[in-house]
DNA sequence: GTATGCTTTCGGC
DNA sequence: TTACGGCCGAAAGCATAC
């Protein structure tokens, strides 16, 4: 039997959550910065390096994206397609910039919710349950704050209010940018009904096509389906999240983060100047990356357990080898050796069989745990 | 059988 | 015609424990 989660009025109380996502956020954040950008195509790319536009598009505003300019593309075929035009700005990322413009926005937000996450640099939820009595003074109390924003540091953003966190971002993503869109607790099940069921977050490809093999591709074919065929075909766990999410059921609480901003892995990756066919051809790349890496750990005074290698090969393929140390580190020596030995398994394995190179290499961090404080006595009792 | 934890891959921004 | 980052967290795939 599934634990099923709150109807309207049974269990838990019913909660008024916003999404809050920042439009085109770095190169909105470049428009801010600078207005007389504003209105021309422009486009925040990640350089490389390696050759002249080597590199991809991060972010383009709508103006760029009308020619078909979107994250991910490549500079080059960016310049392609902006060719016609005369006044195409490119700049490369500043984030730096973004963090500290994220840092305002996000403060500027607080200001409106005692419940607050932020997830990523430019997105937000609130659980704004205390702060009004109904959808409708949710919607402007939405209003007023995406006139603070825009008020504060010039950016429009997209907001969607929901009775849950699930509901809220599905809804900020139906009308972007500069939009609202708000979704009250009697409509939610129909809400989600039409939607496919991808749209679900948490609904991965492997769980679509699962569904699929049922003949489900909608939200509100899902509602159909018995729940013990539902756990008879995906296991407790995500029998129960489905159940819950055809029926615009989330119980996840906005959690004001006591681990905020504590990343769960730290990464470095760089583009090699010349493609690789041997580790050593990456000694001095993979020493960097591993130094990086730690500098990043020790400013944050954690150590770590686990140790990452990713390889990017020439046909863009990915790579990953890791290895979890038996206790945690934070010792430069251990890293590298380490680093290199995975390294050293995923050539043997991956190139020595093809004729493909590495084009990228990174190295990451996991498994942390908090070096500062009392935790070398608890760990020690523990022990 | 299921839960848990570790490793690898995927995909968003 | 092609062109191709640097991160992050979540999902998926396995192995082992309970």
């Amino acid at each position: 039997m599934i634990a099923a989660g709150q109807g309207n009025n049974g269990g838990a109380a019913s909660r008024i959550v916003m999404h809050i996502d920042l439009d085109y956020f770095y190169a909105q954040c470049e428009e801010a910065r600078n207005p007389s950008l504003g209105g021309k195509p422009l486009v925040v790319c990640v350089y490389s390096g390696r050759t002249e536009d080597s590199g991809v598009v991060s972010t383009a505003n709508y103006v760029a994206r009308k020619y078909g300019v979107k994250s991910g593309i490549p500079i080059k075929l960016a310049k392609s397609r902006l060719a016609d035009t005369a006044d195409s700005v490119l700049l490369p990322m500043d984030m730096p910039y973004y963090s500290k413009v994220s840092e305002n926005v996000m403060s500027v937000i607080q200001q409106f919710a005692e419940k607050f996450e932020q997830v990523g640099i430019d997105e937000c939820f609130v659980d704004v349950t205390s702060n009004v009595g109904s959808f409708d003074e949710a919607r402007s109390l939405a209003l007023q704050i995406k006139e603070s924003i825009r008020q504060n540091a010039q950016l429009s953003c997209s907001i969607g209010v929901g009775p849950n966190k699930m509901i809220a971002k599905i809804a900020s993503d139906f009308q972007k940018p500069d939009g609202l869109t708000v979704v009250d607790s009697t409509s939610a099940k129909e809400f989600v009904a039409g939607l496919a069921v991808d749209r679900i977050p948490g609904i991965g490809p492997k769980t679509t096509l699962q569904l699929a093999e049922l003949g489900i591709s909608k939200v509100g074919e899902l509602v159909k389906i018995d729940q013990f065929k539902l756990v008879e075909e995906f296991g407790r766990g995500t029998a129960t999240f489905l159940y819950n999410a055809a029926r615009a059921v989330d119980e996840e609480p906005v959690v004001v983060a006591a681990n905020a901003g504590e990343r769960k892995q730290i990464a470095r990756i760089v583009t090699l100047k010349n493609d690789a066919s041997s580790s050593t051809e990456m000694s001095d790349e993979l020493y960097q990356l591993c130094r990086a890496v730690l500098d990043a750990a020790r400013n944050r005074d954690v150590s770590f357990k686990t140790i990452s290698i990713l390889l990017i090969l020439t046909n863009l393929n990915q790579k990953t080898k890791s290895r979890s140390l038996k206790t945690h580190s934070n010792d430069f020596d251990v890293l590298h050796s380490t680093a290199r030995a995975l390294l050293d398994d995923l050539m043997a394995a991956t190139i020595s069989a093809t004729d493909r190179k590495v084009r990228r290499l990174g190295v990451r961090l996991s498994e942390f745990h908090d070096n500062s404080g009392q935790n070398t006595m608890s760990q020690f009792i523990g022990d």
